[in-house]
RNA sequence: GGAGGAUUAGCUCAGCGGGAGAGCGCCUGCCUUACAAGCAGGAUGUCACAAGUUCAAUCCUUGUAUCCUCCA
């Protein structure tokens, strides 16, 4: 066989992007025919057509790549559906701060033409996102590629809108929403993000319309009043039981408005007396409901005063008229006095504009009955969250949830399936475009000019990708889904709503697997942000390290549900590892050279073959529960320390004194083993670094087909190899101490010692080691290495150190450094009486004896063991020294 | 105001009631022909604080402090 060559370093550029272009013309990323057992399917969450994929994403998807190839290498039917969100606002904000370049608005264009122009800026980033996220080497299969626009999602929004429609769960109303004056659309609840900022709290009187005196009550927005319809105390409130029912002038105009009681009001707060606004405040839109009072709406859609102020105030943007209303109080003699009052204001969570509550028409989803079946779902286990804590927040959001306000005042969206007819005023609510009114059949039809939340799409995704409403195969094989990864802060806004829609609209629910990831975040534990700069590119590591150090390092880094701190520097350990293998691959693949590959069988294994086999054995085990728990740190961790420090350090090391000195035999059986080991090694780690494993995969001369498509290594309980495992952790023990005699001493490595070693009768790894005579005597830098079991050596003059169950003496006598050592072997002691304090505290406690586990005692009373003899091995050595 | 999370080495973080761990960084010595992106050895900790439960607490319970997030 001819040596295979490797390039001297491992240099990513030299293949990813090839080897993800023959994955994808192979088309492996989609399901196999001849899969067999359970399904196994993901729905990619869709990036926003918007932007460009930034480290969450990286993350996100780098963990559901780890899934996918994981569960596609188990030999089931495995489907991960990518995809991109046309993401409403965002998209349309984009559009028109282009056009504001311009010098245009989007009603200059129209709304066809506006739609079409973001048709544009729609594609060109859903060709970055793609890009991007080949480039991380997603496998997700592009055949099942979806976006939330086109036209089989958009006939599944329609049959939602609908359906919903017909149950009564959706209905237009009259409602204080959320408005966003810069985006000039109302938005959700959720959709509103508030910030304590600085304010003042206005103390003003408000005469009784008898003239009997005045009350005074605080506002923060004394502009309102011209809403105010009622001043509320609370009921149980002795100070103003007697003036309920009481009528109030309005200052600055002639209405009069009354008191009312209504337990929401806080006595604590102000004079414990609010002004009710109904049209422009929640909290009063929801007493002035309880109280029948009217909602008197005083702003015009663009934000400034309308004709139910006084002629004075009209036309005048809010903040503006609060000056003017301000002062024509003082002048009055309102004002009683203004403080200063940090208080909580909402912005839009897209411009961070100051949100307004505007009374309005909209569309809603009538919530309850949907939340009730999500409920359901968790309580039966139908989903399950990892972490389980994320479980407490969903339900208590699904317990006090409120209606979806869906309706948006945007053009890029999907139209809302209502029409007007505007000769009989009927209402048609559709799944097809409808031609005339059913009811009076002529054919002058508007329909309703909003269109839906972003999310009424998204909430379909896991079934709308899949064809829903159609009956598709694909709906069929690979719903419900397995497992969603997502990111906290949308548990809300589309984790609960996919939740609810699937239940609602196909009896199940859409995942069983929910995976929270946490948030990607700077070295100081900051946001990434644009504004902060403090951002990594993905496409930025890739350049630098590689998708695989990339893929490797976050996996590395994501324990459940922490957020993961990193920056530039953190990805050198992925990329690190990757060369690791590759050397270590590159060092193997010379090893061919003249070689034959053999069948090792299992009976002619040496103890080093069954150490190393068992490792690996226990390895697929340690990441098949890292993965059945989505434990990424984990799996990651034991595929790092397997390859690195039991393969690369030991096996291979062992290994090379066959390979280098060995006869023609010995050589072809080693390297066989080695290669077995190397070529499951790779299959074992190409979930974790995709393009390095198909990459070496190809070149091994045991492989066969792609390693994406090849099968995962399986625990086997008949391979662990315990006896071996204890052996060579013995033999490690062993190599360590010397070594550490050595290095404490500053011996030169080239300088080669003799070494007694006196194993006791019972030492486990004795016949190990002096079958490994030649590998220990390398690894150590010995001369001779001598196991000396009848203590027949003399060990005169020689440097001692001690390990359970055996004593090594290090010929050295030059170049020793008496005083030092004596210390280090002191503090040694000293360590060792702390340790065997506690064990003898323990071990004459009778409550102990007692009450403890039998191994528990056992153990102790080994460690007690092992504490004396190390004490007295030391006080032995210190004598020894002394006399030097 | 309510809920959740975090607090372990210089940094980022794992940790399963019974002798404190990893990666990076640091110190020392080595280019031992796979890898200096490497090898070997080493140092570094009141496991935030205080009570409680337990034979035994970094781990369980409660409280406190600080920080973060979400909700209202």
């Amino acid at each position: 066989m001819k040596a295979v060559e490797l390039a001297k370093s491992y240099n990513p550029k030299d293949f990813e992007d090839r080897i993800y272009q023959e994955w994808k013309e192979k088309g492996e990323f989609g399901p196999k025919k001849d899969a067999a057992g359970e399904h196994f399917s993901v729905v990619m969450p869709p990036p926003n057509v918007t932007g460009i994929l930034h480290m969450g994403h990286a993350l996100n998807n780098s963990l559901q790549d780890i899934i996918i190839r994981y569960y596609r290498m188990t030999g089931r039917p495995t489907l991960w559906v990518p995809g991109t969100d046309h993401a409403g606002i965002a998209t349309q904000n984009v559009v028109e701060r282009q056009l504001k370049k311009e010098g245009l608005r989007r009603q200059d264009l129209g709304r066809e033409k506006f739609i079409e122009r973001t048709w544009l800026v729609k594609e060109k980033h859903h060709d970055i996102i793609k890009s991007q996220l080949e480039k991380m080497g997603c496998s997700c299969d592009w055949e099942h590629e979806r976006f939330t626009m086109d036209e089989g999602l958009s006939r599944a929004v329609r049959e939602a809108f609908v359906t919903l429609y017909e149950r009564g769960l959706i209905y237009k109303g009259k409602y204080l929403v959320n408005y966003c004056p810069k985006c000039g659309t109302a938005l959700s609840d959720d959709e509103v993000e508030y910030e304590n900022m600085p304010g003042k709290l206005y103390h003003v009187r408000y005469p009784y319309a008898d003239g009997s005196g005045y009350i005074t009550v605080a506002t923060t927005r004394p502009e309102t009043m011209f809403g105010d319809v009622a001043v509320a105390v609370h009921p149980e409130d002795e100070r103003y039981k007697a003036i309920v029912g009481k009528l109030l002038c309005l200052p600055l105009t002639d209405k009069r408005i009354p008191i009312i009681a209504d337990s929401f009001v806080d006595r604590e707060f102000g004079t414990g007396m609010v002004k009710i606004t109904p049209a422009h405040d929640p909290n009063d839109w929801e007493c002035g409901r309880r109280n029948n009072l009217e909602a008197v709406n005083i702003l015009n859609p663009d934000g400034t005063l309308n004709d139910n102020c006084p002629q004075k105030y009209r036309n005048i943007q809010a903040v503006e008229a609060r000056e003017l209303v301000v002062k024509d109080l003082e002048d009055g003699g309102y004002i009683v006095k203004i403080e200063d009052h940090a208080h909580d204001v909402g912005h839009c969570y897209r411009c961070h504009t100051v949100i307004e509550p505007y009374l309005s028409d909209q569309w809603f989803v009538r919530m309850k009955s949907l939340a009730e079946k999500a409920l359901d779902a968790l309580k039966k286990s139908d989903i399950v969250f990892y972490p389980r804590r994320w479980e407490n927040t969903y339900s208590h959001w699904m317990e006090t949830i409120r209606d979806w306000c869906i309706s948006r005042q945007l053009w890029w969206g999907h139209r809302i399936p209502v029409w007007y007819c505007k000769d009989c005023g009927q209402v048609i609510v559709s799944r097809e475009d409808p031609t005339c009114c059913p009811k009076c059949h002529k054919s002058n039809l508007e329909q309703d000019s909003d269109v839906l939340d972003t999310w009424f799409s998204s909430w379909l995704w896991p079934f709308s990708t899949l064809g829903w409403p159609e009956e598709t195969e694909d709906l069929e094989k690979f719903f419900p889904t397995s497992t969603l990864v997502s990111a906290y802060d949308i548990i809300f806004f589309w984790i609960s709503r996919m939740i609810m829609s699937s239940e609602e609209f196909l009896g199940k629910a859409p995942f069983r697997d929910i995976v929270i990831t946490g948030l990607v975040r700077d070295i100081q534990g900051r946001k990434m942000s644009k504004s902060l700069g403090n951002g990594i590119d993905p496409l930025e590591v890739i350049d630098q390290f590689g998708a695989d150090a990339m893929k490797f390092t976050l996996c590395y880094m994501a324990a459940q549900g922490q957020d993961v701190l990193i920056d530039m520097n953190s990805f050198k350990m992925g990329s690190r590892f990757a060369n690791k293998i590759w050397n270590a691959t590159r060092f193997l693949l010379m090893n061919l050279e003249g070689r034959n590959l053999v069948k090792v069988d299992e009976k002619d294994y040496s103890v080093m073959d069954r150490w190393i086999y068992g490792q690996l054995n226990s390895t697929c085990l340690a990441i098949q529960k890292a993965m059945e728990g989505y434990r990424f740190n984990d799996a990651a961790q034991s595929i790092y320390s397997f390859f690195w420090n039991d393969f690369c350090d030991w096996y291979i090391e062992e290994s090379k004194q066959k390979l280098l000195h060995g006869s023609d035999e010995e050589k072809d059986r080693a390297i066989s083993i080695l290669m077995d080991i190397l070529e499951s090694s790779m299959r074992l780690m190409h979930p974790f670094l995709s393009f390095i494993t198909e990459e070496i995969y190809q070149k091994l001369p045991n492989h066969t087909g792609d390693v994406i498509v090849a099968s995962y290594p399986v625990f086997d309980e008949k391979r662990c190899y315990e006896e071996a495992h204890a052996l060579v952790a013995s033999l490690q023990e062993v190599v360590r101490t010397v070594r550490s005699v050595r290095s404490n001493l500053q011996i030169a490595p080239e300088k080669k010692l003799k070494v007694v070693f006196r194993p006791s009768k019972d030492f486990n790894a004795t016949a190990l080691i002096s079958d490994e005579l030649v590998f220990v005597s390398s690894l150590v830098g010995a001369s001779s290495f001598v196991i000396d079991d009848d203590m027949k050596e003399s060990v005169d003059g020689a440097f001692p150190a001690n390990g359970l169950g055996y004593e090594c003496f290090v010929f050295v006598r030059d170049a020793i450094d008496v005083d030092a050592e004596i210390g280090r072997l002191k503090a040694e002691i000293a360590k060792a009486e702390k340790n065997l304090a506690g064990v003898e505290s323990k071990l004459s406690n009778e409550a102990f004896l007692k009450n403890a586990k039998a191994e528990a005692v056992e153990k102790e009373k080994s460690k007690r063991a092992e504490f004396l003899e190390k004490i007295k091995k030391n006080s032995e050595h210190i004598k020894l020294l002394s006399s030097f």
